[in-house]
DNA sequence: ACTGTTTATCGTCAGGGAGACGACTATGAT
DNA sequence: ATCATAGTCGTCTCCCTGACGATAAACAGT
C-alpha cells in the first residue's frame, strides 16, 4: 500500500499535555474547563490543534506556553523550564464524537508553580491531584472536588502520563524536573514519596542520591525553607539515567 | 485554543513498521524496498495510510499482515502471533515532501520466520541486520550489503524501535517474543546477545531467568536442536515484568 | 537559656542479587 | 573412545539495599 498523495482519509490532528507538578506533597495535574460541546462544562486536558507547518513538539510547547506560560527546555543544556516528551499517540475513531481526531499526547513535569493558570487564556484553569482525577486507582467512586471523568478519552491518557512518570523517575534523574533548580535533598525525596505515593526512608535515600555520580551536584549554598537542620542545595547533575535505578518499594 | 472542527490544517495518517527479529545471532529489521516517488528504490520501513473508521493499532495490525502474514496477538492471551506496540509519533512538517503526513511508527517483536516475505505484497521486502541499516552505530559508514540511509525519517524511526527493544527486554519479559512458542533457555539467552551484541554468561543467566518466578513455565520436553546436551524446553510464563530486571552488561 | 521538635546527615549491620568461574552432565561428531 | 558442544548446578565475593541507631543544627515555646 505505498503512498497515495492524491487520495487520503481527512484527520485532523491535536496535542493534549499531561502537565504533572508536585504541590502539597501530592502529585497534581493540570486540567481545564471546557467552554463548547461536546463535553461542555467537563475537565479535560489542556491542548489544541496542531498548525499546519508546525513540528508536534513545538505544537506542544505552544500549547503548554499558551495554558500555563511555562517554557519547556528543549535538550539543549537551558535549564529553566519544564521538561517536555512525547507521551503516546490515540487515534479511537470515536474518540471525538464529530471527527476523525488522532491526539499526540505529551508529557510536562513541572516544579511547583506559584500561580495555577500564569499566562494561561480566558479558560478556567487548575490543579487536580492525581488520585482525586484517577479515582484513587482502586476502582472507587471519585471523591472530593473531582466526581466526573476528563472529556473523551483524557482519563486514559492521564493515566498512560502517570504511569510513564511514576516508572521513569526509577531509572532517570527526571524527578529533578519536578524541583526548583537549586533544591535539597529532602526536596527531592519528597517528590518521589509524592509521585510513588510511599515514604522513603531519608537515611537510605540521602546515601543513594549523593552516592550515584553526576546525579546532584552541590552549589555550595544552604536552606532551611523545610524547617529544621540546614540542608545542603544541589542542582541537578550531567547524568540522565541511574543506574542502578532508584528502587519503589512494592505494594 | 478549544477544538474547532470547521477549520483544522489537513493530515495524513499513516502507521510504519519497525519489525524486528533475531536471525543468525543478529537483530534484523523488515525493510521494504519503494516502488515510487520519492525515494524510489531505496528501502523504507513498511507502512501506509490508516483508513477513514481504523484505529490505529489495528492499522498497524492490517499492515503488519500485509506485509508479512503475520499474525500480532492482542494482549487477550492468545499466543500465536507477533507482538505488537506503539513506540512513538513523528511528524516533522518536511518528513514527507508531498504533503503533511504524521506517521504513528509501531514497533513488532517475532520470532525467527521461515520466508522473508510470506505473505506479502508484489513489492520486494528482506531482512536486513540492524547494524548494517543503522552503521553500526558508531559513525562510520554503512557497509555490506546496505549502503545508504532508508527512505523518510525512517533511519531515526528505526533507531527508536531498536532501542526500545533494547531497554525493554531489560525489565520485561518481552525477549520471549522472538522466540518460538517452546525454547530452551539457551535460546532465549541467544535473543539478548544478538539484541544487546553482547555476551552473556550462560551460567548466571540461567540462574536468573530460571529463578525469577513467572517468567519462564517448564514444558517437560526437551531438545537438541542447539546441539549439545539436551536442554529443557520452556514457555513464557504470565511474568510481563521482570523485577529485579535483567541487567544489562555495560560497555 | 533550656527543652522539645523537626529535618539533615553519618554509620553500622545483615541479607540478597549479580559477576566470575569451577565442575559435572548429556548429547552428537570424528 | 575421544572430542566438541551445550546445558545445569555450585561456590565465593562484592556491592547494593533495607532497617535502624546516633548525631547535628536549626526553630518554637517556655
Amino acid at each position: 500500500m505505498p503512498y497515495d498523495p492524491s487520495a487520503f482519509p481527512p484527520f485532523a490532528v491535536t496535542v493534549d499535555l499531561v502537565v504533572l507538578t508536585v504541590r502539597n506533597h501530592a502529585l497534581c495535574a493540570l486540567v481545564v474547563r471546557r467552554g463548547e460541546p461536546p463535553f461542555q462544562g467537563r475537565w479535560a486536558l489542556p491542548g489544541g490543534f496542531v498548525r499546519a507547518e508546525e513540528d508536534l513538539e513545538a505544537a506542544a510547547a505552544r500549547e503548554l506556553k499558551e495554558e500555563t506560560g511555562l517554557r519547556s527546555h528543549e535538550p539543549d543544556g537551558s535549564d529553566a523550564g519544564a521538561h517536555l516528551e512525547q507521551l503516546a499517540t490515540y487515534g479511537d475513531p470515536q474518540r471525538d464524537p464529530r471527527m476523525r481526531v488522532v491526539s499526540v499526547a505529551h508529557l510536562v513535569l513541572a516544579p511547583d508553580l506559584p500561580a495555577p493558570t500564569a499566562g494561561g487564556d480566558a479558560r478556567s484553569a487548575r490543579w487536580a491531584t492525581a488520585d482525586s482525577l484517577l479515582g484513587s486507582g482502586d476502582g472507587m467512586a471519585r471523591e472530593g472536588d473531582q466526581a466526573v471523568p476528563l472529556a473523551f478519552d483524557h482519563d486514559r491518557i492521564l493515566l498512560d502520563g502517570v504511569e510513564r512518570a511514576r516508572s521513569k523517575i526509577e531509572y532517570s534523574s527526571l524527578a529533578t524536573a519536578f524541583c526548583p533548580p537549586e533544591f535539597t535533598v529532602g526536596e527531592l525525596r519528597r517528590v518521589y514519596e509524592a509521585v510513588w505515593g510511599v515514604a522513603l526512608d531519608p537515611r537510605n535515600f540521602h546515601r543513594k542520591v549523593t552516592g550515584t555520580p553526576g546525579f546532584l551536584v552541590p552549589t555550595g549554598g544552604t536552606t532551611t525553607r523545610q524547617g529544621g537542620r540546614p540542608a545542603q542545595l544541589f542542582r541537578a547533575g550531567g547524568a540522565t539515567l541511574l543506574n542502578p535505578p532508584m528502587l519503589r518499594p512494592e505494594v
